[in-house]
DNA sequence: GAAACGTGGGA
DNA sequence: TTCCCAAGTTT
């Protein structure tokens, strides 16, 4: 479809056939050109742990600018220092970055190093692959970033770059596309530089083969690659399609200032934080609106309504729902998530100036 | 295997 | 604006 495909030229050598010439092209690139990041300037494993968990479906930028990974690791520099955390604390640190059940894992984990391996983190790739919260790929990134050992990784930047090294055309969510890049992965990874490999490869993907726009000029292994439209690859399963929903709250203040807020609840989505108090749609009706803006969660896109609410006329809460009011010095340290702390700044700002 | 889980940035 | 993507795992 190819008008809009760049034609790349082929391949010269084949990956597998002539694994030390790649092996030594992606390494000596690697070797000069290679970023330096936090992580890689340490093989501490809670460290590396903590950033593979932290940069799952989330961009470096977003960890690195906003001072996430070093806040994290000064609070909770080893597994003891967070496994007996309150859960507002490790909430609180990981507000703004989402998929919070990463965090509730990363203390489960702490906890199971400190009460099942004598607080010593595990060397084994199996023992890492046990801790929850860590799945295929974070156990190869520990076992090879930490310890160098020779176990493959493939994440979505890995998965892309084979799908094009190989030219493969299969769906690299499926399945059998996953059993296919990880056995390429295993083929390719270095038996003594696994460390550096791993790095490499994941860095090829984030710089000259990356989603859009590959930069087959210059890359350093062009000639090692298959495929000729390295722009039609990878092949993924079709996306979920979004569903529109509406969300309407209240901004309800008492006598004191003091502001309404609602946990939610064991099982919902981002359990633990604190949100705006949600209500059905006849409920605020007659209400005057006051804030609307759009989020994405998941497959869904939210519009978020907020409407004044005098205590006296509070519509009654759903049954079982918690709420509780706070001062606004205490929504600061509050676990709240995005969108509710984005209303929330503006809508009290907007009060300040009655 | 499908679905759920958050958010921010870039094209 | 909308869509896709970014160091995946769990149920």
């Amino acid at each position: 479809m190819a008008d809009s495909s760049k034609i790349k030229p082929l391949a010269l050598r084949h990956p597998i056939d002539n694994l030390p010439e790649l092996h030594t092209a992606l390494l000596k690139w690697f070797a000069s050109e290679g970023k330096t990041y936090p992580w890689r300037e340490t093989t501490d494993p809670w460290s590396i742990l903590v950033s593979e968990i932290m940069l799952q479906q989330t961009q470096i930028a977003t960890v690195l600018d906003r001072g996430y990974y070093a806040n994290f690791l000064a609070r909770f520099p080893d597994p003891i220092s967070i496994a007996d955390a309150d859960e507002e604390e490790i909430l609180k640190a990981w507000e703004g970055l989402g998929y919070y059940r990463r965090v509730r894992n990363l203390q489960n984990t702490a906890r199971q190093i400190v009460t099942s391996h004598d607080n010593q983190f595990p060397t084994d790739h199996g023992q890492i692959l046990d801790l929850p919260g860590v799945g295929p790929y974070t156990a190869g990134a520990v076992a090879s970033f930490a310890f160098n050992q020779p176990e493959p990784i493939v994440d979505g930047n890995i998965a892309r770059v084979l799908s094009r090294l190989f030219d493969f055309h299969g769906e690299v969510d499926s399945s059998a596309g996953q059993k296919q890049i990880w056995a390429w992965a295993g083929q390719l990874v270095h038996s003594k530089k696994a460390r550096q490999w791993n790095s490499a490869i994941m860095e090829l993907g984030q710089t000259y083969c990356s989603a859009k726009n590959p930069n087959c000029d210059g890359c350093p292994v062009w000639e090692f690659c298959l495929t000729r439209t390295p722009d039609l690859l990878p092949s993924k399963k079709a996306a979920k399609k979004t569903v529109l929903v509406d969300e309407f709250t209240l901004l309800c203040r008492d006598q004191f200032g003091r502001v309404l807020m609602q946990q939610q609840a064991s099982g919902a989505r981002r359990e633990g934080f604190w949100k705006l108090p949600e209500r059905d749609a006849e409920a605020v009706a007659h209400l005057h609106s006051c804030y609307r803006a759009k989020y994405g969660i998941t497959h869904h896109r939210v519009t978020l309504y907020v409407y004044q609410c005098a205590p006296e006329s509070l519509p009654e809460a759903a049954k079982g729902t918690k709420e509780s009011w706070f001062t606004v010095d205490e929504l600061e340290a509050l676990p709240i998530s995005s969108p509710y702390r984005k209303a929330l700044d503006k809508l009290l700002s907007d009060s300040l100036m009655l």
